[in-house]
RNA sequence: GGGCGAUUAGCUCAGAGGUAGAGCACCUGCCUUACAAGCAGGGGGUCGCUGGUUCGACUCCAGCAUCGCCCA
């Protein structure tokens, strides 16, 4: 015996770690996850939705890179040139963060190495762990092509950056404006509105007394009463008649004596606390606008790094909680704090650090949408971009007519640099926006150019992901072949992320859309339905459930949590793919040992043959249907019930007799084809369990899988007829087995039985079974044509009222079973049945009886209760002719 | 505040206008030569609530409740 049998014949339990390591190499080492551009082919391509450079793999990663490997497989063992492409975007802040954090545990901050010594350092940290979430994709068994690993940070990736900028910068697009933003006084740095989060909480409102001049006063109601130090108005409602009489007059800023106009606007809520509004124009986004149109001064009492500035006279230089509790405390001294009200609400946190984001003006570099956004709207209105599932079309749809222009400046060191430079000549002022450096001002001539020191938001970069990695701005072949790509892959809050701008920035740069479908995979809670979460202690690694289960199982799990829209984890899906592998790898073994020599080669000579191979052909269909509408939970749910329930458990437990025989032909036909259904099922998996799939494949030569050819459906080979043949053989057994099993007749015991037939021809049906009945059921299966139906119990029959047989109902006719049992308990059991069949019978008989049933119920429904209801009188006559027998009545 | 989704067995989830399903857990019996990570059998659910449509609703419609997510 070879060390290959050796080695199958031993091993009675998948390993998957051994399996996948060695499979992992030999895959990349063969090079065989690489595509190149062949237009003899067609091509089916994807790029990854950019990881974080500083992630490690969570469980939505591990879902999104295991439905992308399944479409990818899938493709290309179709026949399609399928080419996925891997990379990792810079993460601005992100990285920013981890690498000052590196830096403060040597006592150093980001200022004493300066901006080139920092960016050497984001280098070296990229260096040693950039390459983190792309490697434990490779665990996963992502079928990426790695040789084309990109980064938003590789040199041709930032020339198509600053291309893109400069190319928006002078279509006007791209403009420097002074407004507010959402700053993070931690991070140091403006973000965008997709980078706050809102989190509720128990606060206060604060309801302070405004002095008017010459006489009364008025309430304003705030939140955040720190705020007022940059006041610069009153504002009311112009309907609301409480306040008509003030408008116009002057109120004077409690603590600072500023002196406020009192303003009418209809953005003023009359509800809301008083009615009445303070308004910092620097500080709040409506406040913001309503300063803007009244032309008010905006003053900024709170600056970068969250303290307060000049402008908050006495209490300057204090952090903003600080200031609060002062500010309440001298109003509450002055008699000004009328009252406080709990008040529930939501503030708004850095999504990156979670500190409390400032509402502030400053100079940014903004990014209007207007005219980008109409074709990226209407490529999805038509159609030619689809959503799957399809209401997240909407939510694309309100977001892009909701848009704003976008800030897309960064005060970070870590990004690709603004290519802005300015003339520093006494009153130029020229402002330069040019792909490469400029060396002298273009206006004045001037040498002193000042670049920009902001950068850009990552996802200003992240946009160009699926051309810029193909080689854009380059015409290469890459991008002429692969793009545009065929699907997006990702998670729902990507959609504003990156597949809105993906379609925006594919369509005006590339002129055509990046790809035409976009896949909304589902989110993975943590076991108790909360958010899965690093910082809540939920997180659950992938990688430990690959070690602990198999990266097959842990792909089966995530693709059959996957249906709706959130799912909560469940690792007992993933040892239920642990024991499908390993149900895999054992049938493997059998089919395999039980003929060492031989080519799957399909037979029809057999009806059970022809039956598992029509069952195959249904299975075929559903995946193939399943996977194209992106339903993977079907798919894997598909192929393990036929696999397990089909393959296995009937077809292999009917095949065992003839592949174990003393007739060698006939074993051969057998193990022939079985190899060729499990050659079939190796091949219809491989997408969906790689390792397991492809090491069976390799135990008769199959292997790369993915170099071979997927299973196409062939209705040629479906079978209605016998598929109804061996569904009465499974009946007949089943019966066996449940009468087995409620009459305590020994397992092993092996029975004599009959088959009487109600038709003539019943028996033919069932004598080719014999064998299997015998291994199946433990019977001996004589038949015995006797023709027509006959009562039982009738006395005309002894054979089948006798002391020591069973009578059990099976399709075509009746088995009786030579078994004695006890004949209490066997009273028991078909009272049991009695009263089941009786039940029916009733229900049956009171639906037919109802006559607005038989008139409106379509016909073939009322034929099929009717046929149902006579077939279960008969049975229930039958049994109770039985139980009367068994009884000695 | 707006939107989306979920609510089915003890748990995690499928399903679908015509008699409720799986995996796990539970009970019974089996180490039957591929697999005890297995095999066979079994118990267990007024399908969140209230109305409506229909001959018939777990399924379709409306409202409500609870939970979750996204957006503001």
């Amino acid at each position: 015996m070879n060390d290959a049998l050796t080695y199958l014949k031993e091993t009675t339990r998948f390993e998957p770690a051994a399996v996948e390591a060695r499979w992992t190499r030999e895959w990349l080492e063969s090079r065989l996850f690489h595509a190149e551009p062949d237009p003899a082919r067609p091509a089916y391509s994807i790029v990854i939705p950019p990881p974080n450079v500083t992630g490690n793999l969570h469980m939505g990663h591990a879902l999104n890179g295991t439905i992308q490997d399944v479409l990818i497989r899938y493709h290309r063992m179709l026949g399609e040139n399928a080419c996925w492409l891997p990379g990792t975007d810079h993460a601005g802040i992100a990285t920013q963060n981890v690498v000052e954090k590196q830096l403060r545990a040597q006592g150093l901050t980001k200022e004493d190495v300066g901006r080139e010594g920092f960016a050497e350092r984001v280098w070296a940290w990229r260096r040693e762990y950039g390459g983190n979430i792309i490697n434990q994709l490779k665990r996963l068994g992502c079928a990426c092509d790695y040789e084309r690993e990109r980064f938003t940070f590789d040199d041709g990736y930032v020339r198509a950056v600053l291309k893109v900028f400069v190319a928006l910068y002078k279509k006007g697009y791209i403009y420097k404006d002074s407004y507010l933003v959402n700053w993070c006084p931690r991070c140091g740095t403006a973000i965008s509105d997709l980078e706050v989060a809102h989190v509720d909480d128990q606060g206060h409102l604060y309801h302070v007394r405004y002095e008017l001049e010459g006489g009364g006063s008025v309430t304003i109601a705030t939140t955040r009463p720190e705020t007022m130090l940059g006041d610069t108005a009153v504002a009311v409602n112009p309907d609301d008649g409480r306040y008509v009489d003030i408008v116009g007059r002057t109120a004077v800023l409690p603590l600072l004596g500023r002196k406020l106009p009192v303003i009418a606007d209809a953005r003023v809520e009359k509800d809301f606390g008083s009615g009445a509004l303070k308004i910092t124009p620097a500080h709040d986004i409506t406040d913001f606008e309503i300063g803007r149109d009244h032309k008010l001064e905006a003053v900024q009492a709170i600056g970068t790094r969250g303290v307060i500035t000049e402008a908050g006279g006495p209490y300057a230089g204090l952090a903003i909680m600080e200031a609060r509790r002062r500010v309440i405390a001298d109003l509450e001294k002055l008699g000004a704090l009328e009252k406080v009200d709990d008040f529930p609400h939501s503030v708004a946190s850095c999504d990156r650090c979670g500190t409390f984001i400032e509402p502030l003006i400053s100079e940014q570099w903004f990014m209007d949408m207007d005219e980008l956004r109409k074709p990226a709207t209407e490529v999805v209105r038509d159609g030619r971009v689809r959503f799957t599932p399809e209401r997240w079309r909407r939510v694309y749809i309100d977001w892009m007519d909701n848009l704003r222009p976008w800030c897309i400046s960064r005060q970070l060191w870590w990004g690709h640099q603004l290519p802005v430079w300015y003339c520093e000549a006494e009153g130029c002022g020229q402002v330069i926006v040019e792909e490469e450096a400029p060396q002298a001002c273009p206006a004045c001539g001037g040498r002193a150019l000042r670049r920009d020191t902001d950068v850009l938001d990552t996802w200003f970069s992240s946009a160009l992901w699926p051309f810029a990695t193909w080689g854009w701005p380059d015409e290469t072949p890459d991008l002429a072949y692969f793009y545009p790509t065929d699907v997006l892959s990702t998670a729902r809050e990507i959609i504003f992320l990156w597949v809105a701008r993906m379609v925006m920035m594919g369509l005006e740069f590339v002129g055509e859309i990046p790809f035409s479908d976009v896949y909304i995979h589902s989110v993975i809670q943590a076991p108790d339905g909360r958010r899965m979460s690093k910082s809540l202690g939920t997180g659950i690694d992938p990688l430990e459930m690959i070690d602990k289960y198999g990266a097959d199982a842990t792909r089966f799990a995530l693709l059959l949590m996957s249906s709706t829209q959130d799912v909560r984890f469940s690792e007992e899906r993933i040892a239920m793919g642990r024991g499908f592998a390993n149900k895999l790898w054992n049938a493997s073994r059998l089919v395999l040992l039980a003929s060492e020599s031989c080519e799957a080669a399909r037979s029809d000579a057999h009806q059970v043959d022809r039956w598992i191979a029509s069952r195959f052909q249904r299975c075929v269909a559903a995946v193939e249907g399943a996977v194209g509408s992106y339903d993977f939970a079907h798919a894997v749910d598909t192929l393990y019930h036929f696999v397990w329930d089909e393959f296995c458990d009937w077809y292999l437990e009917m095949v065992k007799p003839r592949l174990y025989g003393d007739d060698e032909g006939e074993r051969a036909v057998a193990a022939g084809h079985a190899r060729w259904v499990l050659d079939g099922i190796v091949r219809l998996l491989h997408p969906f369990l790689p390792y397991v799939t492809e090491e069976i494949g390799a135990q008769y030569g199959a292997a790369p899988l993915l170099a071979a050819e997927h299973p196409r459906r062939d209705d040629a080979l479906l079978a209605p007829d016998d598929e109804a043949a061996v569904a009465q053989v499974q009946a007949a057994v089943n019966a066996v087995r449940a009468f087995r099993a409620e009459s305590g007749v020994a397992p092993g015991q092996v029975l004599e039985a009959r088959l009487v037939a109600d038709e003539a021809g019943a028996d033919e049906a069932y004598r080719p079974y014999a064998p299997a009945f015998r291994a199946l059921a433990r019977v001996d299966l004589a038949t015995d044509a006797v023709g027509g139906p006959r009562a039982l119990g009738g006395g005309g029959d002894a054979s089948v009222t006798g002391d020591g047989e069973n009578v059990l109902l099976v399709p075509g006719g009746r088995l009786v079973v030579a078994a004695v049992v006890d004949r209490a308990e066997e009273a028991a059991r078909l009272a049991t049945q009695l009263a089941k069949l009786e039940a029916e019978v009733a229900r049956g008989t009171a639906k037919l009886g109802n006559a607005a049933f038989v008139e409106k119920a379509p016909p073939a429904v009322v034929e099929k209760e009717r046929a149902k209801l006579a077939a279960y009188r008969r049975e229930a006559e039958e049994v109770a002719a039985r139980l009367a027998a068994v009884r000695g009545e």
